[in-house]
DNA sequence: ATTAGGG
DNA sequence: CCCTAAT
């Protein structure tokens, strides 16, 4: 999908280095009907602060997160206007100063929505609508939406570029006219402004050339050789906001993060990111400042409605499903819900995230199918781990593989086997729903009764996040382990598992070889003193007869191994009476 | 990646 | 079932 909607008219420029996003960002034709388009870029940033152009997998993964939902909803809450990243990072992104903003970072999905509130139904009504329709009918978002014009046909605006040297020496903001106040603000955000409150304006240029938002009284600044000198609030890092020839050396984060940069005219408000605009006071609130007109910018965005999230995994996703459903012939006559049906489900076991998890039944068995539709090309970077997340009071590092791993809740039955991991890496895990090779046939008639438990991820009390809960074994199961063990030897596990198992995709060899460890124990173990009824049915009960079987493989092995622990047994000495060669 | 063994 | 060490 070719399709560009990154825009940018008059609208903020990022201060990169090299120009050289400057250069992706450049204006697409569109910019001249749309006055206040809305730029999404992803940039990374280096462990030396500077801001690398974001690859083409990254912007992806951010697509994806858009598209899943997986920032959560909770971040559309733009009252906070704030984005913030983590405690770690506030310094890089301080560091960047006013032109981040990222406090639309939802509108995406609001324009899709096509039920906008200011200001964005009047901006850019084509804007939203062709982003409709190329998501509709396409079913790329992923593409359309950060698709950045690499080769913008028109020049950049060079007028849009902040320019400090306009506003040298000393400035009082108090004294600036209206006209004045929009030059600097120019100068200091590098795009115009139609707004005409002085307030505001001097409000935000002092943010803006402090870099924080602490001006409650500051006016005046004193700019020499392009940095801020002898303000009366804090400022660090004001270096970065001004465009300089030589690299930024603003942070010195280790991680590198995709960040996303947003500017939009209309939103003329830098975003820092630093608890002090939120826990500062009403005045402080540069929102309120700014409340009062037709002008008041970033208003609070309404979340991207289910339907929407909805719709958008339905074409995502159906390709996949119809294949799913093309090789699943439906198994299992008692049950009905012959129409696919999609739910939106929302774990909060991890921080309240939103998981969209289609619902689909296949051969009678319910299936959860996470929305992630898209197939990675590769890999994504190996840091890629800090996503923003905007929810006023808390910051978010998630990092992705967690945020598939919820994803990753294996159908637990007979059809697991069609979800199957690809490209699972170790660090990297995300599920992804393919078709795979279904030639598997369930077809011992035996009960493997447990098909049916919804078995998802299960927080372990500390960090981690384990998968599986428990899965009994069946008897069936339990005799395919030990045929394949008479077949292939103990020991021989991945064997077992890819030729005796290879419907039973959430056993591992790992599981077999447990399972077969516990089942020489109880083999050997004496056989049980059958006082009654067994209290933990739980434990399903192993036939003798396995048992013995168990036993004599196991005997069996011990003589081959090189263990030679055995005594005295000769072989074809199915020693049925010899007791436990315990190794 | 697989196996073995301990927890 | 999970984790780790050793292959």
């Amino acid at each position: 999908m070719e399709t560009e909607v990154g825009v940018e008219g008059n609208g903020g420029r990022m201060l990169l280095e090299d120009g050289e996003v400057e250069k992706m960002c450049s204006p697409s034709a569109p910019s001249q009907q749309i006055p206040n388009p809305i730029v999404y870029k992803l940039v990374r940033v280096e462990g030396d602060g500077r801001l690398v152009p974001a690859t083409d997998d990254e912007v992806m993964d951010v697509a994806e997160l858009f598209l899943d939902d997986n920032i959560d909803t909770d971040f559309i809450d733009t009252e906070q206007s704030l984005g913030c990243i983590s405690g770690d990072e506030i310094h890089q992104l301080e560091s960047l100063g006013g032109f981040l903003q990222a406090d639309k970072l939802d509108v995406v999905p609001e324009i899709m929505n096509a039920q906008l509130q200011e200001p964005f139904s009047e901006l850019a009504p084509d804007f939203c609508e062709s982003l409709m329709t190329e998501c509709g009918s396409a079913g790329d978002c992923p593409d359309a939406l950060v698709k950045l014009s690499e080769d913008g046909p028109s020049s950049p605006v060079a007028s849009s570029i902040p320019d400090f040297s306009k506003i040298k020496g000393e400035i009082c903001l108090d004294n600036l006219s209206i006209r004045e106040l929009h030059d600097t603000f120019k100068a200091t955000f590098g795009r115009e402004t139609s707004v005409k409150d002085k307030q505001w304006l001097k409000r935000r240029i002092a943010m803006g050339l402090t870099n924080s938002c602490d001006v409650a009284s500051a006016s005046s600044f004193t700019i020499r050789d392009n940095k801020l000198v002898d303000n009366n609030v804090s400022c660090q890092n004001v270096g970065a906001v001004i465009r300089s020839d030589q690299p930024h050396e603003a942070s010195s984060g280790e991680d590198r993060q995709l960040q996303i940069i947003q500017s939009s005219e209309h939103i003329d408000q830098p975003v820092f990111c630093d608890k002090r605009w939120r826990d500062s006071g009403t005045s402080e609130n540069p929102r309120e400042t700014y409340d009062n007109t037709e002008e008041r910018a970033a208003k609070r965005v309404r979340k991207p409605t289910k339907r929407y999230i909805e719709e958008l995994s339905e074409t995502e996703s159906k390709e996949a499903i119809g294949r799913l459903l093309a090789v699943s012939p439906s198994s299992r006559p008692g049950q009905p819900s012959p129409n696919s049906h999609t739910r939106l489900a929302r774990n909060d076991s991890l921080g309240s995230r939103t998981v969209v998890i289609r619902s689909d039944s296949l051969g009678g068995c319910e299936i959860q199918i996470p929305c992630v539709c898209r197939v990675r090309r590769s890999r994504p970077r190996k840091n890629f781990s800090t996503l923003l997340r905007f929810n006023g009071l808390d910051v978010i590092t998630t990092v992705v593989k967690k945020t598939f791993e919820v994803d990753d809740a294996p159908p637990d039955d007979e059809n697991a086997n069609i979800v199957t991991k690809a490209e699972s890496t170790p660090e990297q895990s995300q599920p992804l729903v393919i078709g795979t090779a279904v030639g598997v046939e369930p077809k011992h008639g035996d009960s493997s009764g447990d098909s049916d438990d919804n078995i998802a991820t299960v927080p372990t009390t500390k960090g981690g996040f384990r998968r599986k809960h428990h899965r009994a074994w069946t008897l069936s199961e339990v005799i395919k382990l030990v045929e394949g063990v008479s077949k292939f030897g103990a020991g021989r596990w991945s064997e077992i598992k890819r030729l005796s198992f290879a419907s039973y995709s959430y056993r591992t060899s790992v599981d077999l070889k447990d399972k077969w460890r516990n089942l020489l124990k109880a083999s050997f173990a004496p056989p049980d003193k059958g006082v009654g009824p067994r209290k933990n049915a739980a434990t399903t009960p192993i036939p003798p007869t396995i048992l013995l079987r168990v036993r004599e493989l196991a005997e069996m092995q011990s003589l081959v191994r090189p263990g030679s622990k055995v005594v005295g047994s000769v072989p074809g000495d199915n020693g049925l009476e010899r007791q436990p060669g315990y190794l």
